[in-house]
DNA sequence: AAAATTCATTTAACATGTTAAATAAATTCA
DNA sequence: TGAATTTATTTAACATGTTAAATGAATTTT
């Protein structure tokens, strides 16, 4: 009996695919409150760390790009606008001023708040669809994809050096 | 005893940490081409339709949007750069002069064959280190997830008009 | 057939992604 | 201490993402 060929398929492809389908349910939400998917990460680790003890500051924007999962220059300019439309404040750090730090503003905090809720809901609402069980599984798989590329990066890395 | 709290994990960021694990694998064989990830995946579909008997003038560049998953304004400047670099061809369709069409050059062919075979190794690899099921299971996982969100839209859609 | 409408793509304007180079401050070293 | 190096961020230049408006060609309507 012949064995049967894996069909592959496209798995880059797939997850943009599965990301755009779940952002698609939680973008009408960011967007009623003036805020692009970047602009929601950022405010979303700004309101993971408003009340840390140390953050009276606020957060190295190094620490919020690797959080918000943006590169720096990228950062700049979403922070650019985001402190011009009230969202946002920056200033240098004290102990080191080759930093700078960011802390969101009342308002910043009060769209974090409010659009929380509505994640919650449509996680919640995935839950009940898809099943505890299977959400899981996929954040198993999801976890088992980067931890496997992430870790034979480090490999090629180390024989270069 | 208390029931357990579903800590969920943002999918979108999972998704895209995903995606971008993959790519890190696949990118430098890009890059080695001159390739961006987008040009790799207009090559790709052009080269899917390359020996299909209709396709002698060439693909609608609006299907090329819909399979290399590009939003029509994003796909018009990265054709245009293809073009420059001798990897595609443009013209206008015969039958609807409303259409463009598109079709890979010799050399665009000639990269993905190469490509191709890179990508093929690479999904070898992922097959033996993480395991056929678990990554077939992935991909019902994603087909889930998007068949979910994709048809609660269509439902939403429907209430509108 | 001429006007109105629909359809496919492009242009325009701005936001973000990406790499390399520039800045500027802290750290290390001579 | 002062020069060389490292570290954190920004600037610059170009590619792509995103929405709305413009263009141009087919289709429908009257």
């Amino acid at each position: 009996m012949k064995k049967q060929a894996f069909v592959h398929r496209n798995l880059p492809r797939l997850l943009l695919q599965a990301r755009e389908a779940v952002m698609t349910h939680t973008r009408p939400s960011l967007r009623e409150h003036g805020l692009s998917d970047q602009q929601w990460r950022v405010l979303r680790v700004l309101g993971e760390h408003a009340n840390s003890a140390e953050d009276t500051e606020g957060v190295e924007t190094g620490r919020v790009a690797r959080e918000a999962f943006l590169l720096g220059p990228s950062l700049t300019g979403v922070l650019t606008r985001m402190e011009r439309d009230g969202l946002i404040e920056r200033s240098r750090c004290s102990q080191d001023a080759r930093r700078t730090v960011v802390r969101a503003t009342k308002l910043g905090l009060a769209k974090v708040a409010k659009l929380s809720e509505a994640i919650e809901a449509h996680y919640a609402w995935m839950e009940s669809e898809l099943g505890k069980q299977k959400l899981a599984q996929l954040y198993q798989l999801l976890d088992a994809v980067i931890q496997l590329e992430t870790s034979s990066m480090d490999e090629a890395v180390e024989e270069m050096e």
